[in-house]
This record gives C-alpha cells, sequence and structure tokens, in this order.
DNA sequence: TGTATCGGATACATTCATGTATCGAACGGA
DNA sequence: TCCGTTCGATACATGAATGTATCCGATACA
C-alpha cells in the first residue's frame, strides 16, 4: 500500500495540467456561447486537446461544467471573504461596500458563466443544492462583517435581524449582476449596487455619507 | 388586391390556432427541460404534431423562443401595469407593493423561462434590446406609480430620483427571483420581496408596517 | 357544392455530436 | 536508461436532430 488511502490511482503531472486547461478553455467557451451551445468538441478545439483528452478526464459535459463552477466559486467566495475581512480596526460599511462591490462585479464572464449555472440548478434540485450552499456561505460572510460593524452606531434597517439584511445584500447583487448582463455596462452596475446596499445597509435619515 | 397592404397571405384560422399550440407547448417544454435542452421535435411532440407544422410556422427553434417570450412578457406586463393602476384615489404604497407582487411571483414556469431568455439575451445584443426595452417599460409603470404616490408625505429614500427607486424596484425583483428559481419556496419570496420594496421605497425610520 | 389554395404529415438525405475501442507516445519510478 | 503504467490521439460505429421535398387532406371563398 502506497498510500493509506483506497488504492492509489497515481495522479500525474500532465493529467492535472490538461486538466486545468480544459477548464480554463471550457470556461471561455461558456461565457462566449452560453453552456446550452457548447460542444465536447469545441471545448477540446479551444483547449488544443482531442475529445479522447475529455473523456479522459471527465464523463460528461455536465460533470466539466460542474466542477468549473465549483472551482471558479471557490475563487470568487474566498476573494468576497478576503475583501471583507481586510479591514483594520476600521468597522466602516462603506468602505467594505465599495471594496465587495469592486470584486463581484469585476468579471463579466463569470456572470454569465454564472446565471447559465443558475439556470441548470433550477431544474435540477442536486445542483441546487451546492449553488444554494455556496449563496448561504456568502451570506453567512456577510452578515458576519455586518454583525461586527453594529457596535457602530450603524443600525441596518426596517430588515429583520442581520441574517435578513444580509439576504438583502445578495439579492441587490442578484438584481444587479440581471441589469448588467443586458446593458454590460459595469461601471454603472457598480454604482446602482453601491447605492442599493447603502440605501438597505443604512439609516434611511443619513444622508448618502 | 383584396387588402391594402402587399401581398395578402392569406391567413387561415387552423393555422393561427396550430401556432398557439405550438407556443403553449413550447412554454411548457421550455419550463421543464430548459431552452438549451429542448429538440424541436419534442415540442412537436408535446403539441400533438409533427414537424411539418412547425417548419411551416417557424424557422427556428430561436425564433420560437422570441415569440414566445414576446407573448409571455406582453401578457406579465399588462397585469403589472394594470395592478398599479388599479387602484382608486388611495395612493398607498404598501397595497400597491403587495399586487404587485402577487403578480410578479405567481408563476414559477414563467419566472424560468425567462432566465433562460436572459442567458439567451445576454450573449446576443439585437435580443437584449427587446429584453432592455420590456424592462424600462416595466420600470416606467413603477417611476409613474411612484410619482402619484409622491406628495403622500412617503419619500423614497437615499436613491437618487423617482427613476432610481424604480431601477431599485427592478432590481430588488430580478434579485427574488434568482433565489426563488433555487429553493422554490414562492411564499417567502414574496414575503422578502415585499420586505425589499418597503424597505427600499419608505423611510428607514419608519416601523416596519 | 366545387375548386384552388393552404397547412400539416411523411419520408428522406445529411450533418453533427457522442461514446467507445484501440494504439502510440509521454511520463515516472527504479 | 529501461520498463510498466498512464494519458491522450485516432478511427470507427451509432444515434439523434435538422432541414427539405413531396404529398394528401383541410379550409376558405365563389
Amino acid at each position: 500500500m502506497t498510500t493509506g488511502e483506497t488504492a492509489a490511482p497515481r495522479v500525474t503531472r500532465r493529467r492535472v495540467r490538461t486538466r486545468a486547461n480544459l477548464l480554463d478553455a471550457a470556461f471561455a467557451v461558456f461565457a462566449t456561447k452560453g453552456f446550452g451551445r457548447v460542444s465536447i468538441e469545441e471545448v477540446c478545439e479551444a483547449a488544443g486537446y482531442s475529445r479522447g483528452a475529455f473523456y479522459s478526464n471527465f464523463d460528461s459535459l455536465d460533470e466539466l461544467f460542474f466542477a468549473l463552477y465549483r472551482q471558479r466559486a471557490d475563487l470568487i467566495a474566498d476573494q468576497v471573504s478576503g475583501a471583507l475581512a481586510l479591514d483594520g480596526p476600521d468597522l466602516d460599511v462603506a468602505a467594505a461596500v465599495d471594496r465587495v462591490t469592486e470584486v463581484l462585479l469585476l468579471d463579466l464572464d463569470w456572470l454569465l458563466v454564472k446565471t447559465d449555472f443558475l439556470v441548470h440548478a433550477a431544474r435540477d434540485p442536486q445542483v441546487a443544492e451546492t449553488l444554494l450552499e455556496h449563496r448561504s456561505r456568502l451570506r453567512r460572510a456577510v452578515a458576519d462583517r455586518l454583525a461586527r460593524a453594529q457596535g457602530l452606531a450603524q443600525l441596518p434597517a426596517v430588515l429583520g435581524d442581520i441574517d435578513g439584511a444580509a439576504h438583502a445584500v445578495v439579492a441587490a447583487y442578484d438584481g444587479v449582476t440581471t441589469q448588467l448582463l443586458l446593458d454590460k455596462d459595469v461601471d454603472s452596475a457598480r454604482g446602482w449596487l453601491k447605492q442599493l446596499l447603502t440605501a438597505l445597509l443604512t439609516d434611511g435619515s443619513g444622508t448618502s455619507r
């Protein structure tokens, strides 16, 4: 027994490289053409491999798509968590909003793929489960951040508790994303999102500051 | 010249019936399987026709999908406009919010198809144009309604002008829709949407009432 | 009721995508 | 450097979806 685990599949370096290349190529192809309109062949061609490589690494396009989503979603989630945690002793909500807005609306291609995945998940409870987990992970990060800021005079709003506020934040993100997918105006989308978040998270009587 | 227009194509009753049947069947099929995973044959089978009927009425699945979207979107838009206009002299925002929320989150199948269409539009500027028009039509209806209510003490919020508030309303709708597509919980979605809208449209100092 | 036109069904050809089986080359370990 | 294993390429078989051409029944209009 070379390794403690059951049967060592002897993972090769070349393998992980091609797998990564396939995932990267798939991301680009999915972003431009949409998941529903992409063939396995197209992905392979974009990655510079033949279908043999694909079937050696994945069982189906769905599986690749799923793996791709997990990869990128984890990456984004980390970035967001980072952006939320990354302020020193200052617990200013506005600053956090700025940073998170920056990260969330950075990559239009990702938003496209993510929406494709949403459509996919909406019809497969199994997949929906995964997406819901990711979302609740994000919500928790937001909620924790809000809880920390709670002490600083900033009281959320007429939304219920902090958890409700976190829900609202995510909803605002999704809403702005929808508009962004249509008009592709990243700058104004950032503006809208900031405005929405500050409107939701700060007392209505306060000025825009 | 039987009609004033150029060449009368002599529209038959049977034709409009089959066309409508195809559209209805397509709606059901698209809702359950998703646009990207539906074949022309499937739609025809669900409608009880053969492919000949399809090609006699449409040129491609895309065209049918587009026609389907226009049909349903117009229907919904009318319902919303109705729900907004349909209060007597009372200009209570809360009541309007209730009614609109009811209409917007009524049909989960429609939300599914609509999201499919969004994905489609996100990659085709031509299609996106149509969807943006529909959205701005909805926004205008909301804005008009808000303008009417403006006199009644209710001042929107830290959002910019009334148009900004209308944007926020649509964003909230889209955001809640996303969550709803995943958890399929229509009741709680309605609750969230009401909460969001009241939070956005009423002064933050007010209680939840 | 007769008739010309229209609408939809059927059959066919074709393209495209998938999945599998096999082979040669690259890789990693000794 | 050598050898066994693994990875990816190639070739093939198969099935599915598309589009078209043609035919028969239905429909509208006189």
